[in-house]
DNA sequence: GCATTAATGTCAATATATTGACGCAATTGG
DNA sequence: CCAATTGCGTCAATATATTGACATTAATGC
């Protein structure tokens, strides 16, 4: 409705951010009520299924992990810590490095992820992709990889850029 | 890569939450820094961004601004008091209502949103949605949209469905 | 081999976010 | 008009999330 198309641009864009905050934290409330039988809560189902791909089978660092999931070590190591003491995972240290611990999933953490956390998260999925496509589920996600991709460049480009990232699993 | 088209779905589902939860956690990080200088958070810009809708000229109470922004009167109070010490915002008694406080942006927090934080906002913006066009947003935007309608019914349908939801604005 | 540099986990402070419970005020029902 | 319900703000407990600072261990340079 203005005289340039840039005044659209950023009018889409705080209504896109501003969604986007929304939904992340409807996610979070809703996807832990969906596991909260089992104690679990979003962040802890992120960290299961890191865990229970077969190249985790040996564990991981609570660094690898962080890096995995792009959140703060200080951070992932209180989850870890809170699942630890639920049972669901457990930590041995690494005999190659002194300093690093190794995390794994229990058998009961494995068990409870498998036969129970799981269908209750693919019956969330449905009800909260309700109405998307194949196709859309894609597009959806290549959209929120490309902003992932650039709020990294946004992240590494202030700290000097000299570590590198990691991460880079782009498949969008 | 399994028999069914369902594997897919399942498998497109998780990376797709996977990634919005990435996103958001990006999202505050890279944003609350592209705006530390006015001691401001993400959650902050949302509410000043309520605010100064000339729809909320004569203020909002907490309630109505939770509603509005679908995060809990609970964590709203303590972000409000925080940028009530801060100068940006104050409230005063609602005159017909006497248990609701009216929360109004002050002169300062005026003058810090629309001179200092939105050209730092509109410039991240551009940053976030870099080879982003208007369309990609508009149909970025219209899922994000989608998958809010989808978890705000699956969040009413725990709660008996009986509270009017108030919020609503679906603009897609 | 020892000093620098970097990585790992931890402690501390702070800001979001949720839920549950409570007191007070307004609305609604009888 | 008074009782029940509802709405508003607050207190408390808990789980994410960030940053900064620190000790210990590992890797690297001279």
């Amino acid at each position: 409705m203005n005289e340039s198309g840039n005044e659209t641009r950023l009018a889409l864009a705080n209504r896109l951010f501003f969604r986007l905050y929304q939904c992340a934290n409807m996610l979070h409330k809703t996807g832990t009520r969906a596991v909260e039988e089992e104690g679990l809560t979003t962040q802890q189902w992120a960290v299961l299924g890191a865990l229970s791909r077969p190249a985790a089978e040996r564990g991981m660092g609570v660094g690898e992990l962080a890096r995995y999931l792009m959140v703060s070590r200080q951070n992932l190591s209180g989850v870890v810590s809170r699942m630890e003491a639920a049972g669901y995972v457990g930590s041995a240290p690494d005999g190659s490095d002194r300093r690093a611990r190794l995390v794994r999933m229990t058998d009961t953490g494995r068990r409870v992820w498998a036969e129970q956390a799981q269908p209750k998260i693919a019956a969330y999925y449905e009800q909260a992709l309700e109405g998307f496509s194949v196709n859309d589920m894609a597009h959806a996600l290549h959209y929120l990889l490309k902003m992932l991709d650039n709020m990294q460049r946004i992240d590494t480009q202030r700290t000097v850029a000299d570590e590198g990232d990691g991460q880079g699993g782009h498949e969008g």
